[in-house]
DNA sequence: TTGAAAGCGGTACCAA
DNA sequence: TTGGTACCGCTTTCAA
C-alpha cells in the first residue's frame, strides 16, 4: 500500500506531471484552465495525494524547514526557546524541526550531523559541549550553512546570548546588601563552560564584599529536581549554614525550596533563595521566587529572526544579538537572620 | 557554496559515485579495496561531504525518523512524553521529528500533514482535537501508514492510552472519604473531549455519594498557570466555599496552590487539593501534591514500541496498549475541615 | 494552456 | 573490486 504520487494524480485526471505541479503550487504565470483544474483538485481528493516533501525540497534547494537543537527536555527554559523559535517561524510559514540531546555528548554531535544531514535551511543551535561540536559546526558555518548558535558566541557565526553580567551582579548586590554573607550556590548546569560567567560573577562579588569564596559553598549538582534538592540538603548542612542559596534555574530552585521546607526552615526567614531563568513557574511557587530573568522566548525569537535575516541574506555580515538578563525581585529573599 | 554531492567526492577520489555511496554506507556483500576506501574517505574528509537525507530517503523508502505531535510545550507531562518517545526511539537508532501544535485546531492538521508529508516511517500523535483532524488520519491510516494515537482510540489504528477509571474514583474516594463534600474541578484542558472521561467520574463519584453535582464549583480554564491561579481564585469565592480542589494536571496545580496562599489558606487544613499526571516536580511543590500519575513517559515508550512494530510488521493487527493512572497520596489532601 | 524531459543527490542492480 | 545507469517524486525550463 504505497502513498500515491503525483503521477498516479496525472494519470487518473487524464493530464501531464507537470500539470499537477501547477495546480498543487499555483505556479505564478501558468494559467489552469477551470477544468483541468478542477479535474486535477478531484483526482488529488480521490486519492488522498499529499506531495512528497522531501522530493520537492531535494528539486527546489530549500526545505521551508529551519532545525533546532536544545540540550534537554527538562528545563522549562529550554521549552521557551522552543515557543520563541516556533513562534517566529511560524508567522513566516516555516515548519520547526526539533531535537533535544538529553545531555549526551555523544548525542550532540550526531544530532548536528542529522538535521544538517536534512538541509533544512538553517540551524539554531544550543549548545552544551561546545568543544565537542566545534569541528562540525566549523565546516558547516565554512560551507556558508546557515547557523545561529544560541547562548554561545565563541562561533563565527550569528548569534544570540543572553548576558548575565549586571544581573548576577545585581542579585549578589541584593543578597550582600541584604546581610548574607554564607551564600550558597546550586550550580547544576548540563556543562559548566556554559554558564562560567555566572559563576566568575558570583565569586568576584563575593570578593568585592571581602568575602571568601568557600568551595564548600558550591554544589555542582546534576540538572533534575532532585539534584536540585539534594544539593540544598548538603549546603544546608554545612556549618555554619549558608543563609541563602544562588541557584542556576528555577527548575532546581523548586528542589531547594522542597529541601529548607523539610529541614524545617522558613524562605526567606532563614533562609534566601534566588535562581536564574525566571520562567513560567517563578512567580508561582511558594514563596514566589527572586530570579534572574533571561526570557527565553525573546531569545528564541531573536535566534529565528537572524536564522531567517540570513536565509535571505547569505552574505551579510554575522550579527550578534544581545539580550540583556534582568533581576526580578520577589518574595524568596529577605534580611539575613539576625545571629546564627 | 553549495554543499559538496556524492558527485563531488567521486571526482576528488577518482572513483564513481557508486564506489562512494558503497564506502559511505559500507554497503554489504560490497568489498572494498582498503586502497579505494582510503582514497574515498580521504576526499570525503577535505570536502567535509555529508550525505543528503532527503536523497537517500527518497531513494530507498525509509528515513529512520519517527515524526511526533505534541499539544502543547507549557505542559511537564507532555515533556515526559517527548522523553519517553526519544528513549526508546534512540535505543533502535532512530530519529525523532518534533511538532508542536501549541493548542491551536489549525494547526493540528497542518502539522499532522507536515508531518506525514515529510514522509517519517511513523507518526506518533497526541492529538487535542481529534474531529478535526479525523479525515487526514483516517486517509493516512487508510493508506496504510503507520500511526499510533497516544491517548485517543476512537480511530483505527494503534493507541497508547492512560485509563483514568479507576484512579480517578479513588481519588475522588479519597477525598470523599476525608469528609469533603465541596469538591471543585478546575478543567483547564486544550480541547474538552481530551477529559471528559475525568469529568464523568467527578460526577459520578459525588452522585453515588449522593452529592449534588454543582456547575458552579466547575471551571472550564486555559491552560497556563495563570489560568489555574484565576480558576482557583473564582472557586474560592464561592460560598460556601469548596473545601477540596480537584486540577486537571500538576502544572495549573502551581497556580492553585498560589492562590490557597494568597487568600490566607492553608494546604491542606484548608483546602485539600489534588491533581493529575504526577510529573516531576509534583513531589517537590509545597505541599508535595497527591496526584494520579499517568507515567507519560513510559506512555511515550509504548508509543513508540507500536510505531517500532508497526513499521517492521506493517500487516500485524491493530493494538491497544492501556497504562493504568495510579494514585499518588501525598500531602496536599487531608480531612476537610470541621466547619464552615 | 499543457506536456516532455532534464535533473536534484542519492542507492542498488547488473556488467565488466 | 569497481563502474554505468535507472530510478525515487518532484519542479521547471522549453516547446508545442
Amino acid at each position: 500500500m504505497k502513498r500515491p504520487t503525483q503521477a498516479d494524480v496525472a494519470k487518473l485526471a487524464g493530464v501531464s506531471r507537470a500539470t499537477v505541479s501547477y495546480v498543487v503550487n499555483q505556479t505564478a504565470g501558468v494559467p489552469i484552465s477551470p477544468d483541468t483544474r478542477a479535474r486535477v483538485l478531484n483526482a488529488i481528493e480521490r486519492l488522498n495525494y499529499a506531495p512528497d516533501i522531501r522530493a520537492r525540497s531535494l528539486r527546489t534547494g530549500g526545505s521551508n524547514t529551519v532545525g533546532l537543537l536544545i540540550p534537554d527536555l527538562h528545563n522549562p527554559h529550554y521549552w521557551s526557546i522552543v515557543q520563541g523559535v516556533e513562534d517566529a517561524l511560524r508567522s513566516e510559514g516555516l515548519d520547526l524541526l526539533l531535537t533535544s540531546t538529553s545531555l549526551d555528548p555523544n548525542r550532540e554531535e550526531k544530532a548536528l550531523q542529522t538535521l544538517s544531514g536534512r538541509r533544512v535551511d538553517a540551524l539554531i543551535l544550543t549548545l552544551s559541549f561546545p568543544e565537542q561540536s566545534k569541528t562540525t559546526l566549523t565546516q558547516l558555518a565554512a560551507n556558508g550553512y546557515p547557523v545561529v548558535t544560541l547562548g554561545n558566541s565563541a562561533f563565527n557565526v550569528d548569534a544570540v546570548i543572553a548576558t548575565y553580567r549586571n544581573a548576577t551582579a545585581q542579585v549578589m548586590d541584593h543578597l550582600l546588601g541584604l546581610g548574607h554573607t554564607r551564600i550558597g550556590f546550586i550550580f547544576g548546569v548540563g556543562s559548566k563552560e556554559l554558564a562560567t560567567n555566572r559563576m566568575s560573577i558570583y565569586q568576584s562579588s563575593l570578593a568585592a564584599a571581602n568575602i571568601r569564596v568557600d568551595p564548600e559553598l558550591i554544589d555542582y549538582s546534576g540538572v533534575r529536581i532532585e539534584d536540585g534538592y539534594q544539593a540544598a540538603l548538603r549546603l544546608l548542612n554545612r556549618s555554619p549554614r549558608p543563609t541563602a542559596l544562588l541557584v542556576i534555574n528555577d527548575w532546581l530552585a523548586i528542589g531547594a525550596l522542597r529541601a529548607v521546607d523539610e529541614i524545617g526552615l522558613h524562605v526567606p526567614g532563614d533562609i534566601s533563595i534566588a535562581s536564574f531563568d525566571d520562567t513560567e513557574m517563578a512567580a508561582f511557587l511558594h514563596p514566589p521566587l527572586t530570579s534572574v530573568r533571561s526570557n527565553g522566548h525573546e531569545m528564541g525569537h531573536q535566534a529565528a529572526s537572524l536564522a531567517l535575516e540570513r536565509i535571505r541574506q547569505p552574505n551579510r555580515p554575522i550579527r550578534r544579538v544581545q539580550i540583556e538578563a534582568d533581576l526580578v525581585l520577589r518574595q524568596s529573599t529577605g534580611p539575613a537572620p539576625a545571629s546564627q
